[in-house]
DNA sequence: TATTGTTATACTCTATAACTATA
DNA sequence: TATAGTTATAGAGTATAACAATA
């Protein structure tokens, strides 16, 4: 991404300055026509790229998004629901089961029956000491973000974007 | 999602005014944990709003954002090879193929032997008409958003998400 | 040899429906 | 009847690899 923003800056600085045209990107930019309008379209660029940056650094956990978002929620509402997971995070039920599934499987999440027909969820022990790693992982991400908006902004940005809910 | 600002605005205010619960959302609210420190999580959710407002306000096209983005993109680029187009768009060529494939047979695009191994890609008359119909959907979806964010707001925002490229 | 487009495979995520067992 | 969880299926999107035709 950082590269991106650098060959724009620098074709930006090229049209006025002429600069050598070494630094412009070698295939012409294509029009993006209505695009330019579409909130949408820059924010799934930038969704796409910040998640990538998060599954390459999360990669020694082998750790996706979803998978994460559920283990910290978890951590900090243990004993509740699959249900009052996933309406928290919005995801659908039968995924959420089969991402549960995947935890319990390596032994970092523990379903205790409450209900007879509905789970508590706990962290196992062997689960809280994953997620001190993971989130050590998770920091160095969102460092990596930071460094790369520039603080305000990426302070204001999270704003705008609680907003929507 | 504006039901869900107006709740987390009725929560907060009750806190302080106190307000009657009837506007306190009845599930209780989940702790997020770290979450609430990551970009990506926030950016996530606001774009699968959007889009989902994109697929719901171009369905009477049946439209993805990604046959949308083609079609635009082709029409403001006209001539130029799947490879041209995919990497404006971040589209996989094995993608796009596909995607093109759907498109050239609702006769909205046309493949033009340009190199003996490349296509050149033009829109058909059909798709110019169609197009229209198409982009004044997309005007009513960026509109439903612009009203959505206050309008100030909206163009922070996309000049915020821009900057990543 | 490298590039363009194509097909195929696999995995994630989303969206349903159908099913069970409980409340 | 409604809810909680599960399984199965289908589609979009992403990531690869392999391949043919061509430069």
């Amino acid at each position: 991404m950082a590269a991106v923003t650098k060959r724009r800056q620098a074709a930006g600085a090229a049209i006025g300055r002429k600069l050598a045209p070494v630094l412009v990107s070698p295939t012409e930019m294509l029009e993006l026509g209505p695009l330019n309008g579409h909130l949408g379209y820059f924010l799934r660029r930038l969704q796409i790229a910040v998640f990538k940056d998060f599954i390459r650094t999360l990669a020694p956990m082998k750790l996706r998004p979803a998978q994460y978002s559920v283990l910290v929620v978890v951590e900090a509402n243990p004993g509740r629901s699959q249900a009052a997971i996933g309406q928290a995070l919005n995801i659908e039920r039968a995924r959420l089961a089969r991402l549960l599934h995947d935890l319990e499987r390596r032994q970092w999440i523990e379903r205790r029956a409450s209900d007879g027909r509905s789970h508590s969820l706990f962290l196992t022990s062997e689960g809280e000491r994953a997620l001190v790693r993971i989130k050590g992982l998770a920091k160095r991400h969102e460092a990596q973000m930071a460094a790369f908006v520039e603080p305000r902004r990426r302070v204001l940005l999270i704003d705008l974007l609680k907003d929507f809910g």
